[in-house]
Parts: structure tokens; sequence; C-alpha cells
DNA sequence: TATCAAATAAGAATTATTATCATTGTGAGG
DNA sequence: CCTCACAATGATAATAATTCTTATTTGATA
């Protein structure tokens, strides 16, 4: 816990509750929430907490690198404290997303900004399927 | 444009010329359009199209393999007549989104599909950055 | 051409997210 | 340790993208 305050007080954060759990929870789950599902969690135990405020350390989290935002399907955002690039499979039947193991992928990037003249800061890669839960549901 | 018609078709979708002029417009453009966009511009020639039509119209066409649908940002979906599998980069200054080269990736969907169990049926490259324009722009 | 399911237009409703603003809490300096 | 400025919070109104509802119209088939 004073791990995460010293993190927040190096990117020049004030410590709260509210980010502290924030945080906390986003840290010790690989399950990417929305924020209506962060919000959720973190009312359990911190029941005053409001759904602007989770909406605003979100976004305050990835202004500073300290979380990503996932675009992973249109209809909400999904968040990851783990900022290591690396690439996500979602399941389109139950929509839970998945990590997958980092690839390297330096030398298209690199590629990619000589091609096209950008400045390349960030990517992201989501493959689409059905999981094997779910493929074992939808056969019964 | 007989051509769409038949397109149409053979998808079991009936000919109408809000689904000519939409499917028509998103043929013929390499600008990834928004909902919005897409409407913006229809109304030009066909005034009388609701935004709602423009909404059923590209869902309709995504249920059926027409186009895709794009989850770029979070803010709103684009749409790609080009349903062949490409990867985009996307100006986080300006908001364009531009068609990179294909690259033959069968290979690591192959893998991921092995490694988790997953059938895998879509995947979205996405890189971020800032585009030439933007750059020059901002050095002003 | 008559029929009927499918498609459309218009606008209300919904959902995720953002803005507003009064109140509260944090932490730097005394 | 106290105080104070200002950043953060909570409550809720507002917004933006998208979906739903319903009456009406249209396209394809008989």
């Amino acid at each position: 816990m004073k791990e995460i305050a010293e993190i927040l007080k190096e990117k020049g954060l004030k410590v709260t509750p509210q980010r502290l759990a924030i945080y906390s929870m986003l840290k010790n789950t690989t399950s990417h929430p929305t924020a209506e599902k962060i919000y959720n969690t973190i009312t359990q135990c911190n029941p005053s907490i409001s759904l602007a405020t989770v909406y605003k350390t979100l976004d305050c989290f990835v202004s500073c690198g300290l979380i990503k935002e996932l675009n992973i399907t249109c209809e909400y955002s999904n968040y990851d404290a783990n900022t290591i690039n690396h690439q996500h499979i979602m399941c389109t039947c139950c929509k839970r997303v998945f990590d997958l193991d980092t690839i390297d992928d330096s030398a298209i990037k690199k590629a990619v900004a000589n091609k096209t003249g950008f400045i390349v800061n960030d990517e992201q890669v989501v493959f689409y399927g059905i999981c094997p839960e779910c493929q074992k549901k939808n056969s019964n």
C-alpha cells in the first residue's frame, strides 16, 4: 500500500483513499474491468465513493501513464494497470478480455513509423473470438 | 451501382436507396468515417434519410460481413468497407485514421488459437501517434 | 397489381461518460 | 502541530453516441 502512495507522489498526484483503492484494485486483477465494474468493486469497501470520481481518477491515471485505456469494444472502455505493451483477446460471447504473451514488435513499429512519417506512441492488438467456456456452453 | 444491388441481394437484404447510398459511400472512401459523418455525407444527396437508419444499416452490414466496425477510440465507431484484414494508424491529434499495408499474420493467429483454445474470428491492430501534418502544425 | 414482411423516419429513451459546483481533504510551509 | 491554498471528491445535471419504439412506407414476390 505504501508503494502505491509512492508511485502517486512520484507522478505529482495527491494520495487519497479513492486513488489508492482504484489503483490497488487494478493492480490486483487481470480482468480489464470497466469503470462501472471498478466502481461496483470499490463501493464494497468504500461505499461513499462517487462514480464521477472513478472516471476522473481513471482519466488522471491514464494521462500520467499509470494505467492504459483499452478500446476493445465500442460500448465501453476497459482499463489495465499493466502498462507493458501486450496483446489482448476478447470473447465476443461473454465479453471477457484476456492477456496474451507479449510479442516483441518493435521492428514493425519502427517500420510503420518510417513508412508513414508518424511519431508512433502506442499500439493496440486485439483478437476477437469465442473462448473455450463459451464454446462448451454453446454446444449444449 | 448494379453491382452493389447484387451484393445486397446475395446477402438476402432488400435493396433500398438508403442502403445503396451508404454502401457506395463507404466503398468510395478510405477515410473510415463515423456514423455521424456518413449521415452528414448521405444527407447531401438524400436529405430525407434518418440517422437511425444509418445506424441500423451499418449494424446490418456489419452482421452480414459487408463492412467492418473499428474500435479505435472509445468515443465512437469507425466503419470500413475494406473487409480484407489490414492494420490502421490513427493520429491522436487530428483523429484521422489511415490504412496500413496488410501484414500476413495468419501464423500468429493460429498460434494464439492453439495457446488459448479460442476460436479466433477477427483481429484488430491499431497504432496511435502523431501524423506528419500535425507534427508540422504543432512545431509552429 | 395486391400483399406482406422488411425497412424507414422521427423522435423518445438509454447508456456511458463528462461537466458543474459546492464541500471536503491533502500536504507544504510556517 | 496548525493553517491555508488548492486539488480532489460527491452529487447530480448535462452531453453525446447509440438504440428503441411506433406508425408509415417500400421492395419483392405471387
